[in-house]
Formats: structure tokens, C-alpha cells, sequence
DNA sequence: TCGAATTTGTGCGTATGTATC
DNA sequence: GGATACATACGCACAAATTCG
């Protein structure tokens, strides 16, 4: 007769305010399904329900055995998204991490392989040789302050790199540099940067890879670096959204 | 003894992969939730959890009365967030569809406000005067081919429109023209300009007004316009992760 | 036009497994 | 070991919306 919204909904939002003005603040323990089938009369699917919807908003963290908590938000980092780094040296991520104060690392896997036809696309390679291999497929785990933050998979053709001393991106003299300051090495200077960002949940993977709850949201974003009008590199980026903000700036000029 | 996954994770699995391969294509109906029962030999409950997983994930619609649906995925679309555009007239959003072949149109509802804190940071406000109103706040709900696609809430400040000819963004000669023609009609042009990108799961309220399932992953982009080091305008965007991809680029000067 | 069958959404009660404290 | 708490699972009931004869 209150009202004529689901009972789990009016539970959602009865805890979604006391969380958001801070009277259940981050790390609070939230009541067990039991006291809330008391509290607010309700039977334990609705409270299961009201619990699971909570958690999938981020807003809490179950732990079985213990209890749910609100859920400590990590103050949300901003990564920029521009190029005025350009002439640094060293790999971006790592210069960005260090302006935050935070230890940046990263785990890696490279192959050679043949690209899929997406990427073939991206890079404007034409059609595959039988099986050959054409690209250099590497996937990276990024972290800061050893929690991983950023997976990567990029690609490099290997048109451009092979018998090149940066053949192997985290390998020889110029390991984990970057890709514009390896490809400049090799006279394929990074004059065009193009990144396209879309959000969706995330697969059990790469929620599993980044030590984050099944069906978090995450920001993707495609990075494709040219070089006097061809493409040098791809890749593939997903970070969880629930940790970063992406920052794009540019300076209009002035008649344009 | 098959697996020592959750059932309903596995039901999910099965339709995620049909759907995937195109063996159930969009606008096919799912198997109802009694045939789900007999077919996979599980309860009500198992049924029932797979198909909200199925369509909180946006793989299906939930229709009552019906039958739960494939949903049909409309092409990604990628909206152009560069300043190319600058000298074109008209507002940067029709020109977006019109380029597209889409019919633009939007609601707004305007009103003068006093700015709330993370607003008036935005805009480097001042303390409040009282409860004087300090900014012009708009409400946008755009819409493409008749379909709401983005919401937007701009925030203008009084001090820079006030008793000027565009004091309202959507009345007088300059209407719909978009925020940096009208600011450049009163001596502000917009010479840099900034967007921070990120994305969570949309409320209630969002889904409702973009017509999507509630639950919906949303991009959301904070737009800041300036004008000789000032700002003239902020924006809160939101916009669906499944119809929207964001685009930006730069060319690098050579130098940088 | 009306009514019956179907289907989803919501809600209740109970039981078992497993992790935590 | 025992109590507590969450995750999973079974079975049932009813309301509202849709479909179709």
C-alpha cells in the first residue's frame, strides 16, 4: 500500500541514500539477509535480490562468511589521453603513473601471428599469405601499485618491424619505452593517433585478470598509431571504469 | 558432476554462444521459462536468474506477456568528438547525423539555477551570493530518426550571458546553433575545449529517458569549453554504450 | 468482444554447500 | 567446532501484460 514499486527496489534505494550521503560510509557493513527480511518485513528472495542488485551497481561487496560492505571507492584517476608527452621518454603509462605517485609495472606475453580480420582491417593489411604470420601480437597486464589496472593487446605489423632492433616491444635496448619512441628508432615517426572509446561489461576474464567483480563496467578503447599516413600500431585497451576517467583536450586553433 | 559451475551461469553460456554464432538471431525468441525448466531439467528459479543475466548483459529483451527476444544490436555508431568542425554552423550534434543521414531533433527545458559545488568548481564560480542564481541551466534530450539517443545538461554562466542576445540558449536568432557559435557572437570564442570520458551502469531515471532496459551501461562525457582561459560553458553527457562509440584524434606537431 | 492460455515480474518458504569468524 | 553469512537451488503462488482462438 506504500507504494507501487518492487519491495528489493525500495530496499535498493533505501541503502543506495544512506551510502551516497555517507551515513553508511565505505567499508560499513551492511545489514545480513536475515536482519534485513526482519527490518523491513520482507522474505529472503527480496532481500537476496536487493543484495545482488547493490552489488552489481558497485555499490557493495559481498563476502561469504562475513557480511556485505559498502564498497571503498577508490578515488577515481584520471588517465590524459594527449599527446604533449610525446618527446618524453619511457612508456606512457609508467610517465602517467609516476605523475600520480603510483608504482607502474606490467606483465607481457608477444607472438607473431597472423591477424584476425578486424585488425587487418585497422592496420590496412591486405589479404593474409597462406598461414603466415603478418603481426606482433602482444598482451599486457598493466598495474599500479601492484593492483592490475589495464589490459592491452596490441598489434604491430611486422612489415614494419622485422629484422628492426625493436622487433620484440619489451626486448633489447629500447624495452618499455613505447611504441611512438620505438617506431621513431626505426624512422616511423607517430604523427596521427586516432582512439575510439566505448564502455561494456566486462567478459569473466578480463574481470578476473583485472581482480574485479564478475560484470563490472569497463572502458575500451581502440589506439591506432599512423606514420606519414600508414598504420604502426593497434591496440586493443580495456581498463575498469569504475577506477579511471579518460581525459581528451586539444586547443582549437584559431581560424579552424 | 558435469561442472562445478553455478547452473544458471551455464544455461547463460549456452544461449550467450547461440546468440553469438548467429544461430539465434536477433529478434528470435527464447525458450520461455517453463521450456527452459524441462529442457535444462532445473527449477523455476535457475530459469528465471539466467534469463535477468541475459538481459542485464543486453543480449535479449524482456518482453511480459510475450516471450524474452534476441535483441537486435543497431549498428555502433561513432560520434566524432574533434573541433574539425569548429567553423561549421548549426549545432555540432545535427551536423553529426545529418553526416550520418539521420533526422536530428531535441527537447530542452532551460531555467536559471544556482550552481551546485561540483558544477561551480567546473566553471570556476565563486562562493554563492545568497541564493542568487548563477548560471543557466539546459536540459537536452537529443533524439535521431525519432529515438531518444543522448541526454545532456548544460550549465552556462549568467555572468558571461546575461542581457546578451543568447542569454537563452534556444530562443532568439542564434537557436540551436550550438555553444561556441553563440559564445563567439558575444566577443567569448571558445579556443579550448575538454572532455573527460567515463561510464557506469545508467539510473534508473537515464534508461527511462533514452528508452533502453534499466540497468544499461552509459558512456558519460564531462565537456568543458573555455574561452580565453575562462570557462564558458560545462556540459554532463550521457549517451548509451551500445549505440555510441566516441571518437577522437590528434595530429601531433612535429615538435611535441 | 471476450476469455483462456501463455509469459514475465514479483514474492514467499525452504534446504544445502561453503567460506568466514 | 560452532555460529554466522552468502551463493545456489528447488518449488510454489499470484499479478499484469500479451496473444490468440
Amino acid at each position: 500500500m506504500d507504494s507501487d514499486r518492487p519491495l528489493w527496489l525500495r530496499i535498493v534505494e533505501h541503502f543506495r541514500q544512506q551510502i551516497s550521503t555517507g551515513e553508511l560510509p565505505p567499508g560499513a557493513r551492511l545489514p545480513s539477509r536475515p536482519e534485513i527480511m526482519r527490518e523491513f518485513g520482507v522474505s529472503d528472495a527480496v532481500a537476496k535480490q536487493a543484495a545482488r542488485v547493490l552489488v552489481s551497481e558497485g555499490l557493495a561487496v559481498a563476502k561469504p562468511g562475513s557480511g556485505t560492505y559498502v564498497r571503498s571507492k577508490p578515488q577515481l584517476q584520471r588517465l590524459v589521453r594527449a599527446w604533449y608527452r610525446g618527446n618524453r621518454s619511457g612508456s606512457p603509462f609508467a610517465a602517467e603513473m609516476e605523475a600520480q605517485g603510483r608504482r607502474a609495472a606490467w606483465d607481457y606475453t608477444s607472438r607473431t601471428a597472423q591477424a584476425p580480420t578486424s585488425i587487418r582491417e585497422r592496420l590496412g593489411l591486405g589479404e593474409p599469405t597462406g598461414d603466415l604470420p603478418d603481426v606482433l601480437r602482444t598482451e599486457y597486464v598493466f598495474s599500479a601499485d601492484g593492483q592490475p589496472v589495464m589490459l592491452s593487446t596490441s598489434w604491430e605489423p611486422l612489415e614494419i618491424t622485422r629484422g628492426t632492433p625493436i622487433a620484440m616491444p619489451e626486448e633489447g635496448p629500447h624495452a618499455g619505452r613505447g611504441v611512438a619512441e620505438r617506431m621513431l628508432v626505426i624512422g616511423h615517426p607517430i604523427d596521427d593517433w586516432r582512439e575510439t572509446v566505448g564502455a561494456r561489461l566486462g567478459t569473466a576474464e578480463e574481470c578476473a585478470k583485472l581482480a574485479h567483480p564478475q560484470g563490472s563496467v569497463m572502458l575500451t578503447i581502440e589506439r591506432v598509431y599512423e606514420s606519414r599516413g600508414r598504420v604502426a600500431e593497434t591496440a586493443d585497451i580495456v581498463l575498469p571504469a569504475d577506477l579511471y576517467l579518460l581525459e581528451y583536450s586539444a586547443r582549437m586553433g584559431a581560424g579552424e
